[in-house]
DNA sequence: TTAATCTGGTTTTAAGATGCAACCCTATTC
DNA sequence: GAATAGGGTTGCATCTTAAAACCAGATTAA
């Protein structure tokens, strides 16, 4: 059978692994992300099978993660560019590649060192926070109306 | 062919992807933030399948993501619990919550009102901070030693 | 104590997804 | 005019997935 599909899902977290949830289509988000545009540059960077980089970058547009603009000083040429709704996967990105970092560093190399443009210091740990800006781990939520998250008995 | 790998990948978020960026993993590690643990509980709440479901458990064990526990009192039944590995998926899982509770909301139902024990207000929407805590995107961001980020010519 | 049930898991089968190579069409370059 | 680059589509072999059947060890029910 195919695989299954969760646009109907009542979980918002499904309905966004629908949409960006597989193999390649967080990658050419980050290559986005990453100044990339063009159909084959994106095929080179990755080295991806140049249907499902079609199928990927279609359904993308499809999606509202990009959009495809025609660049063609004739009528041929395509860029595909990040929307709103693509550039604010941004922090899904980083929390991802910060989590990589950490559990699973490169041998032999440093993790990338992303920096803020307008101070040139390295960005802070993608975290989540409570009202007052605190830093909170899954212990620490709770569903507003529902048990405790993770405290079926105690976490994890 | 098979399903490309990215064990070996220089990029750590290919690398993350390859743990956890497959349609289940995420939404198993979701569900054991909620407090799920058991097989037959994850396979109902999922409705995934079971292979599929043994498969992914063991996958998630193998990586480290979770681990899986023995509480029989005689010998056969198990539980499947987050590590601190697993656990630190938190910020990934919330900001991937986030995008799609605000790019595609339920038709007709309130996201998921999530909140801060300690003070019972709602968490904050997760953001990439400077050194200084303030918020940044994209394009703000440029990796140490490269040209900017998305800024071959102007960010998307 | 024997039968029914729960749990965690493997096997089988088919429908889908993927990767690769080959081919196409439209510019542009030489 | 031929070669090349960009952006796709098509076919095919291979791998993955979903669903359901089947299994074996514990536990509970009768």
């Amino acid at each position: 059978m195919a695989r299954k599909r969760f646009d109907d899902s009542n979980c918002s977290v499904a309905r966004a692994l629908n949409q960006v949830g597989d193999w390649w289509s967080l990658l050419i988000v980050l290559h986005a992300m990453y100044g990339t545009r063009r159909f084959v540059d994106f095929q080179q960077e990755l080295g991806i099978a140049k249907n499902i980089l079609c199928d990927r970058l279609a359904r993308l547009v499809e999606n509202g993660v990009l959009k495809k603009v025609d660049v063609g000083e004739h009528g041929s040429r395509f860029e595909y560019r990040l929307t709103e709704k693509g550039r604010d996967l941004f922090p899904v990105v980083i929390a991802l590649r910060q989590w990589g970092d950490k559990w699973n560093p490169a041998p032999d190399e440093a993790p990338l060192d992303l920096r803020d443009r307008a101070t040139g210091q390295p960005i802070q740990t993608v975290e989540v926070q409570n009202a007052e800006g605190k830093p909170i781990t899954v212990r620490d939520v709770f569903v507003s109306g529902e048990p405790t998250l993770g405290s079926k008995k105690d976490p994890a």
